[in-house]
DNA sequence: GATAAATTAAAACAACCGTTTAAATCATAC
DNA sequence: GTATGATTTAAACGGTTGTTTTAATTTATC
């Protein structure tokens, strides 16, 4: 923990360069360089490339998820009976948000990777997206309590479309403020959390496209 | 336009492999060991490396673009007042969901590959998404008419959560089916386009999180 | 059928990649 | 202070990358 802990140095440069180049196009050497470190220390430490970047997610991913199952706790034990759509939304897209520019937690460059991940080579996502098992059963599950009408393909694309709508701000912190002229601030966390909580939680109440009969 | 149109089998295999393995992870001896052409035969054709991934691009998006206009032309010109909410985002939505799925049109894999863009280095995503300007113009202006209510900023937001909710079912083609266990369908096209309609109008047509007070 | 242009083919280029090895250095406990 | 284990360093490995060059081949024109 000192401040020549080489390997936390070396996930924030990976994490760092994995977000702004993408995980395929950041090479080893542009990690070690960036993190002052020696090109041999990144096998010494994680034992392979492969490892490297598994780690750099694992080490947020943990608590952002443990985030989110606590803020759904809360709404469950509040609520009697299903929880308001709302306070479901919040508890997922909330801690995300934070996360992703929180300076002390280091996110600021994790959430926008976590947006690249659908789009990078298979076999990395199948190993990440697993942990986001937990997470996925509860929230769809307490979703579906609270929209009993939907059917289940109705409901899980409708999940899926919030983890949609929910990477934009997160993955578009460069071009998005670009396109807008500065009208759309990325950094801007607890109006987007809002704004989306508003958008998702309309769209998750919406009456099913064909009437509900499937 | 024979079948030793070297041009449009090397334009094909990039489009197959960048959507499957991504842009960066994709060598040219991949490309054209696909295209069973020579290695050389890109430089000749292309220049560079670089401007073979932009004519991919360049090859679908300006017919899906246009073809995202006509749609809102027909609406517009239906239409007395600013057209339905519903109408817009069937515009957006459909030929980028019908191009996903288009043997014919060969955008199979060019939709997933558009999905990825965001999370490509920097400068191919600024190039690319310049061919996004006359929709974009368009279809913000159009929302902003059927949608008076809402702020610019509340407005584009809306925008770009609609962007990414319909990255979902053109990027997931592999992780939706298998976390879903085969209920998502990504290639059930027709009814995924009425579930983001439903989604989306809902969402875009919520009230502004702050009461529409900026 | 010869001429010229367009296209394809094979080979080589330097630069970079992830990984490994072995020596040097550091910290720490005895 | 010396021995021990943890960490860092420098150098090299074979393999792959994008690009260029030069020659061979095909295609079209007269």
């Amino acid at each position: 923990m000192s401040q020549t802990d080489t390997h936390s140095r070396l996930l924030d440069a990976a994490e760092h360069l994995f977000a702004e180049h993408g995980i395929a196009a950041t090479s080893l050497r542009a990690i070690t360089s960036e993190a002052t470190a020696n090109l041999a220390s990144i096998h010494y430490h994680f034992g392979s490339r492969e490892a490297l970047v598994e780690a750099v997610f694992a080490r947020r991913l943990e608590p952002l998820n443990r985030e989110r199952c606590r803020l759904l706790d809360l709404e469950e034990e509040a609520a009697a009976g299903p929880p308001p759509v709302e306070a479901i939304v919040y508890a997922f897209v909330a801690p995300a948000m934070r996360l992703a520019h929180d300076p002390d937690g280091g996110g600021e460059h994790f959430m926008c990777l976590i947006g690249r991940l659908y789009s990078e080579p298979g076999d990395l996502a199948y190993k990440v997206i697993r942990q986001f098992e937990e997470v996925f059963v509860r929230f769809t599950t307490a979703l579906s309590r609270s929209l009993p009408h939907l059917s289940r393909a109705d409901l899980l694309w409708r999940f899926f479309f919030m983890v949609g709508s929910m990477s934009m701000p997160l993955m578009g912190r460069h071009i998005i403020p670009r396109r807008t002229g500065g009208l759309c601030d990325p950094s801007d966390i607890e109006n987007n959390i809002k704004r989306l909580v508003a958008f998702l939680a309309a769209g998750l109440q919406a009456a099913a496209h064909n009437g509900g009969t499937n």
